[in-house]
DNA sequence: TCGGCACCTGCAACGCGTTCTACCCCGCGC
DNA sequence: GCGCGGGGTAGAACGCGTTGCAGGTGCCGA
């Protein structure tokens, strides 16, 4: 090899380099002020980049977003990998992490209600990166339940409607709907009443 | 009384009718082309109100679409009252009822877009309007499960998550992320899994 | 060594939600 | 009878997502 693999020249180190700030940026402005305040024009400059750079990378807006959402949920995968779910019970488990994430995603409302905005987002080229984030939600519910490998019956539907459930009552709480951290407590309840 | 309560006439009548038209056109729009398809110039041209007129009624295109849900909803609800869910046990009812409702949705691919859309927006105005569409949702699955007053345990935190299910399983069906008419049954199972 | 092409930059332009301005009209209270 | 205020109208204007265009720059094969 002329260089090492992950060196930081070369042209492709570069444009992932682009990306990452691109992805930075809209985390920061959306920390600061959610969805309205992630502004192409501010995220291209805030990255040092052109604006027709930013769409050459991200098709939109919500693609931009929803990239951001992937990462982050890979994160919260990851980590939960680390620490797995503590409980005896499959729903205590599950209770466990869906507390947890819920706690994390409060810290940062606003960030969390731009990735949601773009989740349920109808633009039709985000349906890929919503599939793999869907995917990314139901393994880490998926991990808390079967942890045991106990074989639990119906695993597939009850992992479905419990990741509905978390979405629809993340949504509601991003669009106000739902006061203060009502959520992690909803959420253990479903788990109990679904796996008993 | 000088005229019939319900006359045509009168600028409080005249305002009303303005109003229905707006939503008329707006839900028109919307099944042509879903939620992109309804512009605001257009609604107030086809409703032959002014630009202005219609902010004065709707403060904002997705409060415009919610009001247009909120008479839907209502609507539906209607009709379950007189054509009752028909079933022995609860889940069976429950399942009837939403598979009725999501064939009727279904039927409606774009206008339920529409709607969706207006329904997760972010936008704080429309706390209020998705607050009572919430309600009529949850009244509807109360009314399928209890249909008997029949107690059963645990019936607001069960609605609670059917609620959910169905909006996320909505969302997702009109994102595009869930193909053809499996809502009907994916909510099906989750009214047996919650309903034994 | 020299095109070529892939990727960037800066910037103008367009569409649509939303707001603002200026004006009109009509029913109600004085 | 008359002024006034709540709606209504027409239309310009603004902000932001998105697109298009006219160059620049550096690696890569001929």
């Amino acid at each position: 090899m002329r260089t090492t693999p992950t060196a930081a020249s070369g042209r492709a180190a570069e444009t992932a380099a682009r990306k990452r700030r691109l992805v930075a940026a809209a985390v920061a402005l959306a920390a600061e002020g959610g969805y309205d305040a992630v502004q192409m024009r501010d995220v291209a400059a805030r990255a040092e980049v052109a604006l027709g750079t930013l769409y050459r990378h991200y098709s939109s807006k919500d693609q931009l977003l929803l990239a951001a959402l992937a990462q982050q949920a890979a994160g919260l995968r990851e980590r939960l990998v680390q620490r797995p779910a503590r409980g005896e019970t499959p729903a205590a488990r599950v209770a466990d992490v869906l507390r947890r994430a819920s706690r994390a995603l409060e810290q940062q409302p606003r960030v969390t209600q731009a990735m949601l905005t773009a989740m349920s987002s109808a633009d039709a080229s985000g349906i890929p990166v919503k599939h793999e984030v869907d995917a990314t939600m139901r393994a880490i519910i998926a991990g808390a339940v079967d942890h045991h490998d106990e074989g639990v019956a119906d695993l597939d539907d009850i992992v479905r409607v419990l990741c509905s459930v978390w979405f629809a009552e993340l949504t509601y709480w991003s669009n106000g709907l739902t006061e203060g951290s009502s959520m992690g407590d909803n959420l253990a309840r479903a788990a109990e009443l679904l796996l008993p």
